[in-house]
DNA sequence: AAACTTAATAGTAATCATTACTAGAAACTT
DNA sequence: AAGTTTCTAGTAATGATTACTATTAAGTTT
């Protein structure tokens, strides 16, 4: 007879560390990084070590509850939403936003593309200055010119 | 007056090792990390070292001879096409091409783009498994589902 | 419930890619 | 020729991730 515990999520155990680190990841939308959930969820569980956050997050990734995001520069992200979407990054503050636009991929791109490769992934992320770092920060002269699309 | 010399690359000096990278990336389609045109390179300057590669692929790139790479997983990767264009990734192989379709970018995603982000780079990264690695490798278990769109 | 088996953990060590540093060589400027 | 700047080889340091190890917790079988 099957025991009646509800620390179970589909293949794998949900120890207190894995649903913290699950809820912390689910809960934000700010595609934090393994060290930032770390740091948070160590207000809750002290003693919980880094290597536990990397392989947990692992799992949860390997399993479907979270996605992996390994576009770009710097650590890997983690996004509760496990929908394909596409990013937009700021190359400034390194802030990393879903972008409005949803179904980019499935609009655009599938369509269109003739490949004889068995496609599991579509990758989107848009780079530039989120509106913030457009006022303040850069000078002109280090910074990059923006994409333009022939008219 | 100025010195008649052949060894200028706009504003960067070309010596024999930079040179010897820039024709290294620019000859492959092949997109190597700094690791492949070390040991490449190698061959005809044994003395070079690898931190000179990691310098010079960085000053190539901030000046706009060659393109990084800063996509997908494992080590970056270089191309001699600096022309925005969308990479294919092999999954299994991790073999990285162009994609056939040019213009994917300009064609589809920054007419529909409404962001108040000052766009400066869109990467698109195609992730699935090469023509080769679908015959023979993968046990169909572990290997992951296509991306389909609903028609 | 006791014994067994498996999964998960904390803590730490190891690895890998990349960056930083340093002293010397080469190229350019005066 | 002397001075200044850029570049180099070699090596050290860093940062993110993975691997390892001994221990604990959970689940299973008797
Ligand atoms: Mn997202
Ligand atoms: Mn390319
Ligand atoms: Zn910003
Ligand atoms: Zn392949």
């Amino acid at each position: 007879m099957e025991k009646k515990t509800e620390n179970k999520l589909g293949a794998i155990r949900l120890s207190p560390q894995r649903r913290l680190i699950l809820e912390e990841v689910m809960g934000t939308k700010k595609h934090p990084t393994a060290d930032v959930i770390y740091r948070n969820v160590k207000h809750k569980l002290p003693n919980i070590s880094l290597g536990t956050v990397y392989r947990n997050l692992e799992s949860l990734s390997e399993n479907g509850y979270i996605q992996r995001i390994d576009t770009g520069t710097g650590p890997r992200r983690y996004d509760g939403d496990t929908r394909p979407h596409a990013h937009i990054r700021c190359t400034s503050c390194d802030s990393l936003e879903d972008l409005p636009e949803k179904n980019l991929l499935e609009k655009f791109l599938l369509r269109e593309l003739k490949t004889d490769y068995y496609i599991q992934e579509v990758i989107i992320e848009i780079r530039g200055l989120c509106p913030e770092c457009q006022q303040s920060d850069i000078p002109e002269d280090i910074r990059q010119n923006p994409l333009q699309v022939e008219p």
